[in-house]
DNA sequence: AGAATTCCGGCACCGAGTGCCGCACGGGGC
DNA sequence: GCCCCGTGCGGCACTCGGTGCCGGAATTCT
């Protein structure tokens, strides 16, 4: 070995060296064969460090995940109230996305781990689900007025994180390949168009957004219908304005 | 709790009485400060049955799920390519709320204890993204010709489950009063209506099963909205016919 | 330099989960 | 009656993740 390197820059030198062995490990002979003592044997340290840095051996697969969600709540914190929700949103998922993007070869390696070890799985769960619980709070109070705003914004804050993790997944399946913002994009304007028809993306001129609340309800029937259905179907929508 | 089911061809008993003993304990001393060895011993049986019955501890407090999530599979399965299948999944939705409803009061304690304990919540996600995954599937099958099939099956099925599980939190936020069901039909109505506006139909539609090809479309579009998006929804869920 | 704080390693310990073995059933078969 | 065999249960003994505690070394403050 070469003389070690005098230069020790900032101060998580420890924390890298763990997540470096810990993923050689992994790679090479699986998550559950790789017990804590065999990462700090191999990283050198002593084993009560491990669990200084990573509270549990799963977060050492995730060590970026907390500050990304760091970004993502002040980012929303820091949105105007002007701004449609709904695209802060989607931008702030973006953020998610660009984590994964910076290091693809890691992400990839990354995916492969959650998709055969089942405790990874649920500890990716558990961070998505802090995401979406984040962003679901904030579409909560933009829509703090609104009549079924909380149910509103839970259905939209999943739609986004859906998307997002249907063009995360399908760039990580492809082993990293492409551009992962802009299937991310192609995913999120989906959602936005579909689910959320108000304040369209492509047409930059919402009529009757200002004070009209004039709701506008299209049923179309097409042959024979049972009317009392629609009926009720058109009152319901009229009652949540 | 009398026994009820009646579909329990292996004999529960040490099963029940390991059920009843681990949640005496878990309301009573919590869940965290409540070991393996406490259950079995005011249970009567030795440490190792446990784990027979139970492949964790976190899954003493979720008996039931597993048995849902067969029925749920067994609803989409035995499904006819007749049906529309947003609202198949609704339905197969529906039938999650009912197990929960079917035991109010040990659905709330268990809520009580989901919302305190830190596993257990990461442990619930993990089953609910196993429904998601159900549906999900469902529906990608039912949409394959689809153009972004997968995109919008994922993104209906967390919809779906969003809205259900703001139903249900709700419910069970509220001590279990009230008709859970009528929850969240309503929560699944605006998602239905809201994101999918192709053919609003009701839960066990009598019509158009008999000679069918009587298509029933019905666009709601809350406030305005642009028309070219209403015109392209129905030309995609027309084109399906 | 001396003192105080921080950082690290090495225990000892707890609890979840598993493999293994022995035992007590219970039911045929003869 | 006996023996045989499959099954369900209990009781180890063990691994491994995770924590509390303490002593020592490195670092910083004054």
């Amino acid at each position: 070995m070469a003389a070690t390197n005098p230069r020790t820059p900032p101060k998580p030198v420890m924390r890298d060296s763990l997540i470096a062995a810990a993923f050689r490990l992994f790679l090479e002979r699986g998550y559950e064969q790789t017990t804590v003592d065999d990462i700090v044997t191999l990283a050198g340290v002593g084993r009560r460090s491990f669990f200084r840095y990573f509270p549990s051996k799963e977060d050492v697969v995730f060590p970026d995940h907390e500050q990304c969600l760091d970004d993502m709540t002040r980012f929303l914190a820091a949105s105007a109230d002007t701004d449609d929700p709904v695209v802060r949103v989607c931008d702030a998922a973006r953020l998610v996305m660009r984590m994964y993007a910076e290091n693809p070869t890691f992400s990839v390696q990354r995916y492969r781990l959650t998709r055969e070890v089942a405790g990874l799985r649920t500890y990716e769960l558990s961070v998505v689900w802090r995401y979406e619980k984040t962003l679901g709070d904030y579409l909560r109070t933009r829509w703090a007025d609104r009549k079924d705003g909380t149910l509103r914004a839970n259905v939209a804050a999943a739609a986004v994180v859906a998307a997002h993790n249907h063009a995360l997944r399908h760039w990580l399946r492809s082993g990293g390949e492409g551009d992962p913002l802009e299937e991310v994009d192609r995913a999120l304007e989906f959602v936005r168009g579909t689910w959320s028809p108000d304040a369209a993306a492509p047409p930059a001129g919402p009529d009757a957004s200002a004070e009209g609340a004039d709701d506008v309800v299209v049923v179309i029937t097409k042959r024979s219908t049972p009317m009392w259905r629609v009926v009720r179907e058109v009152e319901s929508s009229l009652g949540e304005g």
